[in-house]
DNA sequence: ATGGTCGGCAACCGA
C-alpha cells in the first residue's frame, strides 16, 4: 500500500498552522512530520489538525525552543521520544506503524531536529558545534537507529547538515560555514553509513543536480539569489531502498506568506 | 569583508 510522507521544518506551527492546513490540504500526506514547533505539548494545535483527519498526533514539545511532531491520518502502535546528548532538548520523537494503519509488516518512523550548531565551527571555541557533533555521534552509535534483519524504518527530519557537493549552492564558498564542513558532514554520513539508511531524495535526484530544502531569512531575493542548502532529509532502511516511489520538494512553499525557511519534503513509500 | 532576517517572549537566545 501506498504511504506519503512529508517532513517540514516549520518553524512555529502556531504562528504557521494556516501554512500547515495549506499544505495538507494540497498534498494530502498520510504523515506529517514537524520540527521546531516552539510549541508546549498542551499548545499543540491538534484540534485544528483533527478537523483536517489527522486526529493521530505524537507531540515532543518545549516552550521556545524546537520541538518536534508526528501528525497522521492513520493510527500508529507506539511512540518514543529519545534525547541525546543527556540534554531534555526535545529533538526526537517516534512512532511505529502496523496493522492498525493496514500494513503487513511494521514500520518505524523517527523524526529528528538536529541542533544547528551555531556560526562558529569550532568545537573547541562554540559549544553548540560541540553540541551538534556530539549529536551527531550518538545518532550514529544509537543502536535503536540501526535497522537490521529486513527492518522497515524511516528517518526524516531537519538535519541542519547539507553532505554533498551539490546540496548546497557554493561547495567551494560553504566549506567553513556550519551545514556543510567537512567534520559534520562525514558524521552525518557516518551515521547515516552505520543504520545502513538509504537517502531517498537522492535515490530520486543524482547527486550531481542542485537539490535544496532550505533559504536564508537573510537575502533580499531568495528565489534570484538562490542560495539553497539540503538540511531535510528522507531516510529509508535498505528493506524498502527501492519502495521510494515520489520525492517532491515544495520548494514553492518559501514563497507562501510569511513562510518557513524550510520547505516541505514528500515522498511516497509502496508498502 | 560585512551584515543581512526570523520567532519566542519579553532580555536576548537560537537559528
Amino acid at each position: 500500500m501506498p504511504l506519503t510522507i512529508t517532513t517540514w521544518n516549520i518553524n512555529s506551527v502556531r504562528l504557521r498552522i494556516d501554512l500547515v492546513a495549506k499544505l495538507l490540504k494540497a498534498v494530502r500526506p498520510d504523515v506529517l512530520c514537524l520540527q521546531e514547533t516552539k510549541c508546549p505539548n498542551d499548545a499543540f494545535p491538534a484540534k485544528r489538525l483533527a478537523r483536517l483527519g489527522y486526529t493521530h498526533v505524537a507531540t515532543n514539545g518545549q516552550k521556545g525552543y524546537h520541538g518536534v511532531a508526528i501528525v497522521s491520518r492513520l493510527p500508529f502502535e507506539a511512540k518514543d521520544a529519545r534525547s541525546f546528548c543527556d540534554k531534555q532538548d526535545c529533538r526526537h520523537v517516534s512512532v511505529t506503524f502496523g496493522e492498525q494503519a493496514g500494513l503487513k509488516d511494521p514500520a518505524t518512523l523517527h523524526n529528528f531536529y538536529v541542533p544547528a550548531g551555531g556560526d562558529e565551527p569550532d568545537p573547541e571555541i562554540n559549544p553548540k558545534f560541540a553540541h551538534k557533533l556530539a549529536f551527531l555521534d550518538e545518532m550514529r552509535a544509537t543502536a535503536g537507529l540501526h535497522p537490521v534483519n529486513g527492518t522497515r524504518a524511516i528517518l526524516v527530519g531537519d538535519l541542519n547538515v547539507a553532505p554533498l557537493e551539490h546540496d548546497v549552492w557554493s561547495h567551494k564558498q560553504m566549506l567553513k560555514v556550519v551545514s556543510h564542513t567537512p567534520v559534520e558532514c562525514e558524521k552525518l554520513v557516518a551515521a547515516q553509513t552505520a543504520g545502513g539508511w538509504v537517502d531517498a531524495m537522492r535515490a530520486k535526484v543524482p547527486e550531481s543536480e542542485k537539490l535544496y530544502t532550505w533559504w536564508s531569512y537573510r537575502s533580499a531575493d531568495w528565489q534570484a539569489s538562490d542560495r539553497g542548502r539540503r538540511l531535510d532529509h528522507v531516510w529509508v532502511s535498505p528493506a524498502i531502498g527501492d519502495r521510494v516511489s515520489s520525492m517532491t520538494v515544495a520548494r514553492a512553499a518559501r514563497g507562501w506568506p510569511r513562510p518557513s525557511d524550510h520547505v516541505p519534503v514528500t515522498v511516497k513509500l509502496e508498502i
